[in-house]
DNA sequence: CTGAGACGC
DNA sequence: GCGTCTCAG
């Protein structure tokens, strides 16, 4: 069996898993797992937006973004990823396009050609296939970042994908990424483009009518660490990258979420 | 799934 | 620059 082969298999054991998972469901819970995601549903997209340090935020239909020009990249991308959002349609990949949207000028994807790093979608196009727009509108140079291929192939590949599982568990999660800027980091290209040393995930979900974060920092290295190995509250990321979460949450819930690591509410894969 | 690069028009 | 093809983690 070569790797292909092992691969294609194991892409779908995860399928067949969501799948098994579903059909488990009797129609009470089905019902619950429903009435949750109206929940999240519920909150508007301005509402769960994490502050911008950099006064540059930018709506496009499937995601948010705030750019950071003197990293030209963007510091973070926020989206609700849903269930309807999951679909198995294979489009074709497009070429990555300048967004027009982002006023000072976003990075050309020229940048990252032949600079040994991936064009590394901080909102997945596998998150965006649930029509051709949504999935195209990915490919911009706002919503990407200079990653190794063995970490956003490797172990940010599969944080991705427990997010999607999230997402059909809870009936849709709330999801910011991105790198963590700061000064002194390495650039790549004409337009220097810097490479974060950390990447970060903050979701929200609502799960038996409650809602509960977890954060994620991973190092920008592949690693076989299992994902739990890297939850950290939301108030470390916010620490590190100067932005504030769900500030317009009520404060109690804001600073218990976020003060806590607990990881025990979300069921991960390993 | 996540991506890159070569070649032809 | 776009389309098609091959390739790798």
């Amino acid at each position: 069996m070569n790797k292909r082969e092992v691969y294609a298999i194991l892409t779908a054991l995860i399928f067949l898993g969501v799948y098994v998972y579903e059909y488990s469901l009797n129609e009470e819970e089905k019902a619950t797992v429903v009435s949750e995601g109206q929940v999240v549903k519920a909150h508007t997209k301005e509402y769960l937006l994490p502050t911008s340090t950099t006064g540059q935020v930018v709506h496009h239909e499937g995601y948010s973004l705030s750019y950071s020009e003197p990293h030209e990249q963007p510091e973070w991308v926020a989206y609700q990823l849903k269930k309807s959002d999951l679909s198995k349609a294979n489009y074709k990949r497009p070429y990555f396009e300048i967004d027009k949207a982002v006023k000072t000028g976003a990075a050309h994807w020229n940048n990252y050609k032949n600079s040994g790093y991936d064009r590394g979608h901080l909102c997945p196009a596998g998150d965006r296939r649930h029509s051709l727009s949504a999935y195209k509108e990915t490919f911009l140079t706002s919503n990407i970042s200079p990653q190794e291929h063995t970490f956003n192939s490797g172990i940010w590949n599969n944080l991705e994908q427990q997010v999607r599982y999230w997402a059909k568990q809870y009936n849709g999660v709330f999801v910011i990424t991105g790198g963590v800027l700061e000064e002194g980091l390495k650039s790549i290209g004409k337009e220097q483009v810097s490479v974060p040393d950390y990447f970060f995930k903050v979701l929200l979900s609502t799960q038996n009518g409650k809602t509960n974060m977890i954060a994620f920092l991973v190092p920008h290295k592949n690693s076989d660490r299992p994902l739990y190995e890297f939850v950290v509250s939301v108030d470390e990321v916010e620490k590190l990258t100067g932005i504030d979460f769900f500030s317009k949450l009520k404060d109690e819930i804001e600073y218990k979420l976020e003060a806590s690591n607990n990881s025990s509410t979300w069921d991960f894969y390993d």
